[in-house]
RNA sequence: GCGGGUAUAGUUUAACGGUAGAACAGCGGGUUGUGGUCCCGUUGGCCUGGGUUCAACUCCCAGUACUCGCCCCA
């Protein structure tokens, strides 16, 4: 009620002000016109909220990490435009309309990366990491950039984090990339569907497009507009359309499994037995293709379980990439690698609830009232974090009722108090915040009564 | 690039062709020195542009953004 009451009266003097012809920029608030500028699309500003999350999974891929000795690398997020062109392929969506690019101001064409492996690539064959024990393990996490549009799962800039090996062509490789991309899975509580198949090398590729081209071919006329496209633009694409009319007549398409060569047979037939050694269950999928042209013999995805038929469930993907190194300029080198999407996960997991840890709590808060005290309480904590002790204040507020507010939000054990009374008396008051009671400390002795009695909890 | 839905305060939202209301959060006070309960006060908003109308936050159109699908991908 009396807000509406003065509303009314502020109107009024504006209209008597008016009247008596004071300049109207008197009564103008002091608001400018000025628009905030806006997020651009498909980007989001990560809070503080989120970051439990992002923090949760870093702490994870670290670990992970470790456990089977990877090394991390930081390519930077701006590279020639050139290599994710070779790299990923000039006819993939990615290169051909998804990236970033432009020019510098000294002439170069540049991309923001849509992907990290081919910059890991890159740095392999620079800094000549094949004179180094093979294979080469690395691992990266950072963002990446494609030019979609945003939805569910997908945004314009998303985070993404990877393995790579380089150096080896053993299947057992193979097979330990995917335990451990799984393992990671499992250990956030995320149950999943590995989603495995071979697309051979080169060779029996080549002849496996010509077989699926021939076939596709016969049932032209019952293709969907895209498949109709696909067949001459990325054939290996028309098994994964989602059509009804595509998926009748992938059931009788030509398999690649049964195309392969006696060498790519045999490495994938190898890496399916390291996997069953693990007891790892996989799903044998004919129709997973990878979207990237640098692929060849094992590709995998992780799946959430139970979300097989949905478009943007994948979680993670990788596979082989034997070419990859030669056709950038290196010598023939076998590699392989994985990333995951980190957005994706998150979404996944709060989608199941899944806890998360929080930042740790604070034990102590100081609080102050007066500038005599704040002077004493600025270098007392100082002294209290440099003793351990997890620490937490509000130094600008002056009442004590908001800072033992804001020390009741952060959950502190301890409130400390400083006042004029205490400060004369060379004392301090430590509050115990659930018990609610107080007890007068002799303020030289703080830091060690402190310690003792955060000790004996 | 294509299609559907949505757009009111920091957040969640209400109502209305005729001066936009709440809850939560924020800030201040009730105790000039005591939080987690309560009470009071207060800051802050109709996405942008055009049209219809005496009058548009409301109706219409366009744009933009968000969102959900398709395409593609993590």
């Amino acid at each position: 009620m009396p807000k509406v009451k003065n509303k009314i009266i502020k109107k009024v003097q504006e209209k008597k002000a008016k009247v008596a012809g004071v300049p109207e920029l008197i009564n103008e608030p002091i608001k400018s016109n000025k628009k905030t500028p806006q997020l651009v699309r498909g980007f989001k500003d990560i809070l503080p909220s989120e970051q439990k999350y992002f923090r949760f999974i870093g702490n994870r891929l670290e670990s992970l990490a470790q456990d089977y000795g990877f090394e991390k690398i930081d390519p930077p997020i701006l590279e020639e435009t050139s290599l994710f062109s070779r790299a990923v392929g000039k006819e993939t969506d990615i290169v051909s309309k998804e990236m970033f690019s432009f020019e510098t101001p000294g002439g170069e064409r540049v991309s923001l990366r849509p992907e990290a492996t081919a910059s890991v690539v890159r740095a392999y064959i620079n800094h000549g990491m094949l004179n180094l024990p093979q294979p080469v393990k690395l691992y990266y996490t950072g963002p990446m950039f494609r030019y979609e549009r945003p939805q569910s799962g997908r945004y314009r800039q998303f985070s993404q984090f990877g393995f790579e090996i380089l150096g080896d062509k053993h299947p057992v490789l193979d097979a330990q990339l995917i335990i451990l991309a799984n393992n990671f899975f499992q250990e956030i509580g995320l149950k999943t569907s590995v989603q495995i198949n071979s697309i051979g090398c080169a060779v029996c590729r080549k002849e496996y497009k010509t077989q699926l081209v021939n076939y596709y071919k016969t049932q032209k006329a019952n293709l969907c507009v895209d498949c109709k496209e696909r067949l001459y633009k990325n054939p290996l694409r028309l098994l994964d359309c989602k059509e009804e009319k595509c998926s009748i007549i992938k059931e009788e398409a030509p398999q690649i499994v049964d195309w392969l060569c006696d060498e790519c047979k045999n490495h994938f037939v190898k890496v399916l037995e390291f996997l069953d050694e693990v007891q790892l269950p996989y799903n044998l999928n004919p129709s997973l293709v990878r979207g990237l042209d640098y692929y060849t013999n094992t590709v995998f995805e992780i799946w959430p379980e139970g979300e097989e038929k949905k478009s943007q469930s994948a979680l993670c993907g990788g596979g082989r990439y034997d070419n990859l190194i030669e056709l950038l300029g290196g010598r023939p080198t076998p590699a392989l690698g994985v990333s995951v999407g980190i957005e994706r996960t998150i979404l996944k997991l709060k989608e199941l609830n899944i806890e998360i840890p929080d930042r740790e709590k604070r034990d102590i808060f100081v609080a102050q009232l007066g500038e005599a005290a704040r002077k004493k309480c600025l270098p007392l904590y100082e002294s209290l974090r440099k003793e351990g002790i997890r620490v937490a204040e509000n130094f600008s507020k002056d009442g004590l009722k908001a800072q033992l507010e804001i020390a009741g939000k952060l959950g502190v054990r301890y409130s400390l108090i400083l006042g004029q009374k205490e400060l004369s008396e060379g004392t301090i008051l430590l509050r115990d915040m659930e018990a609610g009671v107080q007890e007068t400390l002799n303020f030289n002795k703080v830091i060690k009564e402190v310690k003792k009695r955060l000790e004996n909890q």
